[in-house]
DNA sequence: AGTACAATACCCCAATCGGGCGATTTTTTT
DNA sequence: AAAAAAATCGCCCGATTGGGGTATTGTACT
């Protein structure tokens, strides 16, 4: 049996969403509120597993609320809720460590589905945030090569690029390697050569841009 | 119509794809393959909206076709297809810039709404690839800065730095503010100071790395 | 045996950089 | 109005860099 709370402050949708949950088998709302007030003593005393939570609310909004629940209660999964699906308030929400965000134009089956699924660990959205959040996740990770954009580096071009990103200097990285600094240097402007660069910032920006170490 | 060019090393699951799309009206398959050789030839051949990918097939998989088709085709959207939901695969395969990733076990009427999400730039996904996702995005997002990490760059400095980031040289940047060259020098070498650093290579390093910029 | 490449090393030269110093003028804050 | 911060410009010096050569060694592949 998992448990619902509700925080929405429409009075209609507030009762729509209890009547759903209570007449879900497996579901049961354990506690629907219009604002956020006291929301530490509401979750303590309702015992939520998962709680519904309206991102346009009056007062203290969803997305304030969401850090202070996950961190004093962080067993509860909170879903999401909002009736855009463009804000970037999302993020924040997410970032705060929403389980899941939908519409509330999704179907009272879809969203007792989401409930189900954020409860099991899950993290239900619409494929328009998640779209966004895939483009952001393919920033930080991002840049595959083949061969040709591998610049094939040799080892030692890879070593020494390294330790520049590393903000060594090459005189620096001369001692460091047991080799002479002329030598530092004609790896340096091969590198140069190859990454299409002419400069140690430009090289080591290269590098860490896509990730060459 | 939505085009959609199949590739599945099953000869009866690819069947079966090739019968849901040519059985709904608004999509059509375009090619149905059962390996990914050639596949700049096969795609520029069936032209596809989106390509329906296997992730596990024999010889070239998924994971390492889906960036190729990417680079080269940039407006196909992917949506790759597996049995697994808790591979790491999973991971390569949206960070080569997979669009969406669906399970075989969805029933068709899902798998056509996942098509016409995906073309649509949606990115649909079960619960636990989201989950995951989200959280390597939560833990990437929020390195919040408060004063003391922020090193107290001045707008100007932080303008110039990022002017460096860019892998420009210190004339350049000069004259792209224009300003004197001894002007930018000031500025750098005071943000030098801030960031703890002796270098224009360490100084974009650690810009890049604590998203100064 | 010959070719190709990586790694090593050195030379020269002009440009730039890093560091230290001081200075003026806005702008912002108090 | 006074003080603080930001932005602007300049000069000096020595070290480092970027770009151009050339050359030797060892290893790998043919």
């Amino acid at each position: 049996m998992i448990r619902v709370a509700i925080f929405e402050d429409n009075k209609l949708m507030r009762n729509a969403y209890e009547a759903i949950c209570n007449g879900t088998p497996g579901l049961m709302c354990c506690g629907a509120f219009a604002d956020t007030d006291d929301v530490s003593f509401k979750i303590k005393k309702t015992q939520p597993d998962v709680v519904l939570m309206d991102i346009e609310m009056p007062g203290k909004d969803g997305v304030s609320t969401t850090p202070y629940i996950i961190k004093h209660f962080p067993e509860v999964k909170i879903l999401i809720q909002t009736v855009f699906d463009n804000d970037d308030k999302i993020f924040a929400a997410i970032c705060a460590g929403a389980s899941g965000y939908i519409l509330k134009s999704t179907t009272p089956a879809r969203m007792v589905e989401a409930i189900e699924q954020v409860h099991d660990g899950g993290s239900p959205m619409t494929p328009y945030i998640a779209s966004r959040v895939l483009k952001l996740f393919q920033q930080f990770a991002p840049p595959f090569k083949d061969a040709e954009e591998n610049y094939a580096l040799s080892v030692r071009e890879k070593e020494i690029l390294a330790l520049m990103t590393g903000g060594h200097g090459l005189p620096a990285i001369a001692e460091k390697i047991f080799v002479s600094y002329e030598t530092v240097r004609t790896h340096v402007k091969r590198i140069y050569k190859k990454l299409h660069v002419a400069s140690a910032s430009a090289a080591v920006v290269k590098a860490i841009r896509e990730k060459l170490v």
